[in-house]
DNA sequence: CGACCTTTTGATAGTAGTCAAATGAAGTGG
DNA sequence: CCACTTCATTTGACTACTATCAAAAGGTCG
């Protein structure tokens, strides 16, 4: 069951000869591309950083604080491997989960308008993190351009991100919402090369509620009722892996909000 | 003017030795320094970039469109007057109001990524607009450092800004996120120097909502309750321009919840 | 195994959405 | 200048979605 045979090692050629079919097939290959194209991009990125700045490496563990909201900006922090999620806590203490950053994000741009953090970053995984100097990487880039290039799309693809949330849950009712999250989050493991068939949760529901502005119980009804039409699948471990036999489906019930089967057909 | 000393002249002094006020007195003493400060800021990065950059200047009137969704990025744009919003379009047909933007404010952020606009900027009033081309802009800042801290200061505002959006949007409840929208629309034009006591919306009811993740008739609601609960009142001139009596009485209204006077109370 | 946390599911309540009608505001053309 | 049209706003009645409360089952770790 391990066959992870989205069309991985795929010929291109088999498909263009199959032409008949349009729409889904030649969309997958398009879609692989671009994700390998981007999964190159992190990886040179990453390796453009390592170079020029030789930046700290930071090993974390799940529940490790990275940067705390208050605390004096100094480092941006580069992701290079595991999950980390981004809270932001308003001054009357409601507390957000208002990101979500994988491999090759970074963390911290908050921090240089006001030369504090406003939100507190948190492994949810082990993994590598790179600490950059605010000055250091500034002074560089004025030497590689590139690298400031590299910065200033990662802070509009934050912005751009950003925004997507919020298009999300003020459009979207709940189950599509907790759809659109399973998406999102199987978009970002492909964007990095990563299986995407089964995805592991590192989030507990209450904390998947908080990010899509609703409840436990209601993120818990939403994934049964996914479950229920076919959309995914838990995995027999537990459920916090979830098994997505075609993201495609996901985001046709997304679109179609009430109708998940008839949008397949089209 | 173009003093770009942030750090504004103001002494410290003058209001440590106040200290027998405390509460709502010092609290609006150091509010309006703060305003002042910002409003000073503002006025000095438009120097700097009006100086430096020569940038070309654009009137627009309500309705026009200053950058489109899907057209290639070339210019970032900094907001000299005149109120702007920014909606975002989804692959679906989806429409939503992600962002308002004032004096000071830049647009085009969100190009640099993909070297696509992915959101339309739409003037809400008349208003002058500053072009700047991102590849001068860049030159440019290699050159003088401090045009560049105050892009990067800008997009990491817009960052903030973003997810405290979501942030409203995921933990208050509809009134609390009508009056947490005019709470921080007094606050945008208190940072500018302007008065607060007095707004004039440029958005329909169905706007607002949008933005809120809520319907028109709800935000029309919310805004009948908030004034028979005294913390706005209606111009005669139309109910699209309304009176902030006190705007501590709004926030103590957004995190109280349902508790507007006893929170002004502690 | 027992304590504790997470998750699921049901029953019920409440907030916000939908549908509808009336009023108000604004502009057009006679 | 005034009907007439059109759009924005308000308000009511009803519906529906989601939150809340509660209980039980599943998992985890000492």
């Amino acid at each position: 069951m391990m066959n992870s045979s989205s069309p991985i090692a795929f010929n291109p050629q088999a498909a263009a000869n199959t032409v008949v079919l349009h729409g889904q097939a030649t969309r997958r290959i398009a879609e692989q591309r671009a994700q390998l194209n981007a999964s190159q991009q992190i990886a040179d990125a990453l390796a453009l950083v390592s170079d020029s700045l030789a930046p700290q490496r930071l090993m974390v563990r799940a529940g490790d604080v990275i940067c705390q909201a208050g605390a004096r900006f100094d480092c941006l922090y580069l992701l290079n491997s595991g999950f980390v999620k981004i809270i932001s806590l308003s001054s009357d203490g409601r507390e957000q989960v208002v990101g979500l950053k994988f491999r090759g994000d970074w963390l911290g741009f908050d921090g240089i308008a006001n030369q504090r953090y406003s939100c507190d970053a948190v492994a949810m995984d082990t993994g590598e993190i790179w600490a950059i100097r605010y000055d250091t990487l500034l002074e560089a880039s004025l030497r590689r351009p590139a690298l400031l290039g590299l910065l200033h799309q990662a802070m509009s693809r934050e912005i751009s991100n950003d925004r997507d949330s919020l298009m999300s849950v003020c459009t979207l009712p709940a189950d599509a919402r907790v759809a659109d999250f399973l998406r999102y989050w199987a978009d970002a493991l492909a964007k990095r090369g990563l299986r995407t068939d089964q995805i592991k949760l590192r989030m507990t529901r209450a904390e998947i509620g908080n990010y899509l502005g609703m409840t436990l119980e209601t993120v818990s009804r939403g994934l049964s009722r996914l479950a229920k039409a076919g959309l995914i699948e838990f995995a027999e471990g537990g459920r916090r892996d979830i098994l997505i036999p075609e993201v495609d489906a996901l985001r046709a019930f997304i679109q179609g909000g009430t109708a998940p089967a008839p949008a397949l057909l089209q």
